[in-house]
DNA sequence: AGGATATATTCGGTTATCCGAATAAACGAA
DNA sequence: TTCGTTTATTCGGATAACCGAATATATCCT
C-alpha cells in the first residue's frame, strides 16, 4: 500500500480553493494580459477594450471573472467604472512562472504529444 | 486614444507561452495535487492512482499533460514508471499563490456571481 | 423625463476539455 | 512466445467555457 505524510483530504480542499480563487482565472490568456495591463497602471473598461482590441462585452466578462474572485477591485466614477488590480503580487506570481519554464522547462520538455 | 509602455505585442506573446506551459496545466486541481503529490517524492504511476482514488487511465492522461510541458520527468523501471517533479519550484509558486489569497483575496472579492 | 455614454449581462451556438471504458503498448518472467 | 503487470492511448459522449451579438443597466446631462 502507498502511504503520504500529506494530508490529502485537506489538501484537495486547499488545492479546490485555489483553483477556484486563482488558477480559473488564469485559464484564458487574454485574462492574464489584462492582470498584466492593470498591472502597469489602473484602466477603464474602453481603454483595455481599445489598448488589446477586444469587444467590450468581451472585456467585461473577463473582467467580471476577475472581480468575482477578486483579483481586481472597481471604483465607479460617472458612467465610468475604473479597473484596478487588488494585488500586484499576482504579477511578481506570473513573472515568476515565466522564469521557471525559461530557465528549465524547455529543454527538458519531452517530444510526446502537447494537448 | 490610449497609450501603454508596454510591448503588446510581445508581452502577448510570451504570456501564450506562460499560458502553454503553466497555466494550461493548472486548469484541473487533480493535476495540481498530483505536482504536490510529486513535490513530496517521486511515485510510480499505480501509487498515484492508488493515493488519489483515481482510475489509472486517468492518471495518465493528467500526467501526459505535464509530461508535455516538461513539469514532470519520467524514469522508467521494468514495467513501471516512476514521475518526479523537473522543477519545485512550481511548489513555491503555488504555496505563494495560497498565501496570496489567504491574505488578501477573501475579503475583497465582491459577491457577483463566480462562473 | 429623454437621450447619450459607458459598462454589464444574457442568449445561442461553437469549440474544447474532461471522464470512463475499452484497447493498445511496453516490459519482464516463465 | 505467451502470460501477467504496468502504463499509455483512443474513442464516444457529456459538460463547461468561450465568443459575438443583442440587450439591459447605470449614470450624467439637458
Amino acid at each position: 500500500m502507498s502511504e503520504t505524510n500529506l494530508n490529502l483530504p485537506r489538501l484537495t480542499e486547499e488545492i479546490n480553493t485555489l483553483h477556484h480563487h486563482i488558477c480559473y482565472a488564469l485559464r484564458e490568456p487574454v485574462r492574464i494580459l489584462i492582470l498584466y495591463l492593470l498591472g502597469e497602471q489602473g484602466r477603464y473598461v474602453n481603454e483595455i477594450s481599445e489598448l488589446l482590441d477586444i469587444p467590450q462585452p468581451t472585456v467585461s466578462r473577463h473582467l467580471a471573472v476577475l472581480r468575482g474572485r477578486g483579483m481586481v477591485r472597481t471604483e465607479r466614477q460617472g458612467t465610468s467604472v475604473f479597473y484596478t488590480l487588488s494585488n500586484p503580487h499576482i504579477i511578481h506570481i506570473l513573472d515568476d512562472m515565466r522564469l521557471m519554464f525559461d530557465a528549465e522547462f524547455d529543454e527538458s520538455a519531452d517530444d510526446s504529444i502537447v494537448v
